[in-house]
DNA sequence: TCAAATTATTGATTTCGATTAATAGAAAAG
DNA sequence: CTTTTCTATTAATCGAAATCAATAATTTGA
């Protein structure tokens, strides 16, 4: 199996260099392709997991949902993310995932990631890049749902997203497709659909987007970001020693 | 300088056995104690830091303020809690630290750390681990503050503040010292104060807690866990490959 | 030990966004 | 191609929690 255009591989890159050792070391961990179809679980909550799930293509979300019958989308999985480490870490599953489209992706069991780490340790330090990372993207969607109004949840939303689609090469520079429903955006702002719906109409209505079904185009970035309170990450300079033999 | 009692290890040994040689390269690379006066910052919105601090004693609070005067509490720092590894990762800070009371803490250079992990591996997947763990807390929390009612969230806050505490030795089998403000706790679970003491006197009405002051007596876990949702994180083995000489 | 500051509690009013419900439009599936 | 199922949009009502405003109780520290 080759990691070649893998957008895990696009995204670990701007982390660390890796060379092709460190490339045919993770191929040999990995299995080939799998895909899960729309709509199907590839987590469910209460369950245990032990492998790590780097996604090719297409999206899923992870999610609680609460006994009232309400759910919180944690966050939306796109290409280059990878599913399944915090679960491997712990007991059981507390959340599910599911896919939103078709999904493609590879697998490599926690157990031989683990042995890899012990190998290479770059690849102890990219696993807690990853997770960091997913802490701090955690972090922001608390501000946006805890303090945050609507409309500044959502450009914040919009904003975030694009900017992990152009990690990954999916993204224009002011226009991306937007990976999700309205359904799905409710819930991972913390508001109703109708709600939802009218913060979008109002963004359009002070010129800051503008769409056309779900191409989302940003009218003006300065604006948005602003309005958002957003500020982007960037990765800072890990010191890697020098490599042994 | 010495790691003995010091809540950190006593918290990572729940993850991976530690010997004599590990605890010996961690404290190699600690500086002596330093202590922050309650209410003094530890980390700035916006600046850089570039090293971990191991709480040893005192609590404090990870925040970020908005432009609107609101602020939303990420969370409560507890001893044996590890400060500054994501702002370590990126450029800049993208929120605050500040002391609740006076914290004890040893540093450490990130550079240091990462030095460490090529060391010796296991530390790299310690440091995933500490990065999960903060992410699935995080996780939780995002479900409190988008879907679960103002009682539910207290509920949840308390027996997870309870069991992070109790992981340390500082809280005893159904009850616990408080570790903050009211005023804290609604920045915690995005409330307003008046609010928050509400819901915190219908606990009490409902026969679930018990408190003079901030001591805090659980008169009834199951009814608690129930109305909170509340799912414990356990450990999974991490199946650590055998030492290398 | 007492004044100042912080923290906890209570009440009255108002507002934002949920809820419910209905319809229109688009996409998928047979 | 057409039926069914999703998805987006609009409107009217209602309730939970914010806000504002005081006051009581507790800590802190000078």
């Amino acid at each position: 199996m080759s990691l070649d255009n893998h957008p895990f591989v696009t995204r670990l890159s701007a982390f660390m260099k890796m060379d092709a050792t460190d490339l045919k070391c993770l191929e040999q961990i990995l299995e080939g392709e799998r895909l899960v179809k729309k709509r199907k679980d590839l987590i469910v909550d209460g369950f245990k997991y032990r492998n790590l799930c780097f996604v090719k293509d297409g999206y899923a979300m992870r999610y609680k949902l609460l006994r009232n019958g309400k759910r919180q989308i944690l966050n939306v999985i796109l290409p280059g993310d990878v599913i399944g480490f915090t679960v491997s870490f712990y007991d059981r599953s507390t959340y599910s995932v599911i896919a939103l489209s078709d999904v493609k992706f590879n697998v490599c069991l926690i157990d031989s990631y683990v042995q890899l780490c012990f190998e290479r340790p770059q690849f102890g330090l990219a696993l807690s890049w990853l997770a960091i990372e997913e802490a701090a993207i955690y972090a922001e969607h608390l501000v946006d749902i805890g303090r945050r109004t609507p409309v500044e949840r959502l450009a914040h939303f919009l904003l975030e997203t694009h900017s992990r689609l152009r990690a990954v090469g999916l993204a224009q520079k002011t226009s991306f497709e937007l990976p999700v429903s309205q359904e799905v955006m409710a819930d991972v702002l913390g508001l109703s659909v109708p709600h939802l719906n009218r913060v979008m109409q109002q963004l359009r209505k002070e010129k800051l987007i503008s769409n056309r079904a779900r191409l989302i185009e940003f009218s003006d970035v300065p604006g948005l970001q602003t309005l958002a309170h957003y500020q982007p990450l960037i990765l800072a300079a890990i010191p890697f020693p020098t490599r042994k033999p």
